[in-house]
DNA sequence: GCAACTGCTTTTGAAATGAAAGCAGTTTTC
DNA sequence: GAAAACTGCTTTCATTTCAAAAGCAGTTGC
């Protein structure tokens, strides 16, 4: 009955599943930017390889994290869902973003929604996983989705500003 | 004045910090094992080799995770502490450790001081977090440290129950 | 004085990473 | 209706990282 894990401590076995330096990375895209598909998901900001790419979507798939469907609209596309086990990664990613917007030099722009995380607390964190329990496993929502799009206006916005101010500058 | 950072991303710059899979468990020692030496962090659960792990300990020494001071009791020791921003890890680590317990086949011995820490929530951390201050930084603490004994005992328990249990069965 | 312990380093082989190109099929565009 | 763009990958190959094992120059305890 034993798998082949290095120990049964949490703390392990977490990094075994996405202790890596791009599977939380594929994660905060379909989250935070509503990626579904592999093209999508290629575009990141950090420039993830295409092997790279399907070979941790192969992997996640496999633990639980992502589910993979036929796109009905469009006969090779694959949409990636997330799962309950991912969608519980919401506060983890909260905190993340708030431990690092504190100690490391984060851009204004990619950190805006980290912030905005933050003084939107536990409460903003439990809408949004509603949220996104309703795009990825069709839970019924009270109300339409909100959360997303507004991370996403507060960090055009910062984007539009400075694309202003390197026009003054 | 551009690092070599592949992106401003606060997630991503915390997984350019600890994102593999040996960074957090030497942290992990540390802070829940009281771990300082480096042949105490060799003894891990999921033993580390020595290279790897001399190599982790410079890295998180760079980037302010882990400071490495002379042992006066013994010319070839090195201590390492933990800083405040590794501190500031707690939280994070009780969440993935919550995480962890409920999605992957933790073991019951391994996963107790999760159960603590999750059971304590947010005032149980913030209190670990001040005798971590004490021990690492010199910060004064009031009253005696109990938090990392107390989860201690809690493994043990188990440990011995466990083995009892064997013998018995 | 000798065994045990200190924090590593070295060696060597295996595995993972990453950039680039390519591919068979599908859909869109004009 | 043909060409261009797009689909989710796969392949190739060079580079980097990982990992087990052994070793090492000291230091300390008995």
């Amino acid at each position: 009955m034993k798998d082949d894990h290095r120990s049964g401590c949490p703390i392990n076995l977490s990094l075994e599943v996405f202790g890596d330096k791009w599977s939380l990375l594929i994660i905060r895209d379909m989250i935070f930017g509503g990626k579904r598909h592999f093209r999508e998901l290629l575009r990141s900001q950090e420039g993830i390889s295409s092997n790279i790419l399907a070979d941790r979507l192969k992997m996640l798939v496999d633990e639980g994290m992502l589910t993979k469907t036929d796109d009905p609209t469009h006969k090779q596309k694959a949409i990636y869902s997330l799962t309950e086990m991912t969608i519980a990664l919401v506060p983890i990613m909260a905190h993340l973003g708030a431990w690092g917007r504190l100690y490391l030099p984060v851009s204004e722009e990619l950190s805006i929604r980290a912030e905005l995380m933050e003084t939107g607390g536990p409460d903003l964190w439990s809408r949004f996983m509603d949220e996104l329990r309703h795009e990825h496993l069709g839970l019924t929502l009270d109300g339409p989705p909100r959360v997303r799009a507004t991370l996403q206006a507060a960090y055009e916005d910062v984007v539009a500003r400075k694309a202003r101010e390197s026009v003054v500058a």
